[in-house]
DNA sequence: CGTCCTATTGAACAGATTCAATTACCGTGG
DNA sequence: CCACGGTAATTGAATCTGTTCAATAGGACG
């Protein structure tokens, strides 16, 4: 469909030992032993850095649950502008598409750990599971009301406004495992970023610089950002301060 | 939530003697009998042109299906830009949110006609029904798709490249129904289009008439465009063509 | 025919991009 | 441990697309 380069296809399978990583989210919907039945018939696969899970136009026959590391996911226009609809990180579902075909390309940022099930085995597990075709729509609409959120973002907010927004819903995440924690981590680079964020790589780049000498945040190695001053990023993120 | 000026609640019910327009959608999962038990009880209700359906922020504790006239969605920063997430037609369900606060807005764009259900009655038929979670899951997963083809367009197509996708969506919407028909109806303002674009009304109306003078189409009374030139059209909205 | 609102057009401006150059960083190998 | 090489990030300057502000035209309606 799209004449984009292909790698080949996933490393060999081999058995998922602790694939729940997601299925906690699907304890309080299923019994203990509807969720063990459920649990390890996926297998496990490892993908490097900048490698696909599967890309835009590929069948959509498999379900993916991200154990370790994180992904991008975009689309892409034919002469090869890019929009990165998301970031995943563990715990995400992916592949739940209605269509058979996938609407956009996955892949690694950093290396990766996923759990694979075959859509067929998927779709007959949810079948005989109301609650889960109830979960399931709950994450869709959750998703949906992310989507809506970037379209505003991205149809009327500022570069500056861009970034900050984009650090703090990093910072939310973080601290939904470490309550008051400010260290977040970026695994994506600058053109991710930029492409998320509807910017180029050089505007991502110079607002970071302009976060650093204001005091909002700090970049320290490794990949990391130290946030400084949460309360102004949020004034910033929210156009309540004009920053210049 | 949100200081935006808020009008009356919605005029008083009156029995809903028809409401079967999106109800035909469910017919494929639902038999004669339970589609016929659902379908009339909703109460219809008369919008004027302008008026609110409900403001981001309320509770969302009704559920309405659009019998005739169009809406505009969209969502409010603090300072009053204004980003507009969609338009919805006749057969669109709305108020489907998992939350119990809407996220967004609805405003009636003509006279417009809905049928609303309580999202508890709403709820209490579709927890009868497991087929019917389904749908409302194939529902709100192709919404997703649709947004995030939006993110595409405000993330990194060009003015003309937007103007012409939007156009040539509303083609599709239209054809539909009339095969082979090139007359859009454009029922919304030049600030709603532009806010859908994450444009201003300015550059719209200017694009407008560039799409005009190139004979890519011609602007009727009654706010009715006329497409002439599908191919090119669809060639400048996946910027194949220049044009300048 | 006049009023009001929307749409169009024009000209100056601004935010972000583009293109180019420099710097920082990281892994590798000596 | 340090030099090297390659990639990513940063910074600079010119450019451009779309915005802003302002004026004019058009259309619906009383």
């Amino acid at each position: 469909m799209l004449a984009v380069p292909r790698t080949p296809s996933l490393p060999a399978d081999h058995p998922c030992a602790s694939c729940d990583i997601r299925m906690r989210t699907f304890c309080s919907v299923l019994d203990a032993a509807e969720l063990e039945k459920f649990r390890c018939q996926g297998s496990t696969a490892r993908i490097e850095a900048g490698r696909p899970l599967f890309h835009q136009g590929d069948p959509a026959d498999v379900i993916f649950n991200l154990k370790k590391g994180s992904l991008r996911l975009y689309k892409l226009l034919s002469d090869g502008r890019r929009q990165v609809t998301g970031f995943l990180f563990p715990g995400a579902f992916l592949g739940l598409a209605v269509r058979d075909e996938h609407a956009f390309s996955a892949e690694a940022i950093e290396p990766v750990e996923v759990c694979r099930y075959t859509r067929q085995r998927f779709d007959a597990f949810v079948e005989g599971h109301p609650l889960m075709e109830r979960e399931l729509y709950r994450i869709a609409a959750h998703e949906l009301a992310v989507a809506r959120e970037q379209m505003v973002l991205l149809g009327r907010k500022t570069a500056v406004e861009r970034l900050a927004t984009f650090l703090l819903s990093l910072l939310d995440r973080v601290r939904e495992h470490e309550p008051g924690a400010d260290l977040i981590a970026l695994p994506m680079n600058r053109l991710d970023i930029a492409d998320y964020l509807g910017l180029t790589k050089e505007t991502v780049s110079r607002v970071f610089t302009a976060f650093k000498t204001t005091g909002l945040i700090r970049l320290l190695a490794d990949d990391q950002v130290l946030v400084l001053d949460q309360l102004r990023l949020e004034q910033v993120a929210n156009g309540e301060v004009t920053f210049h």
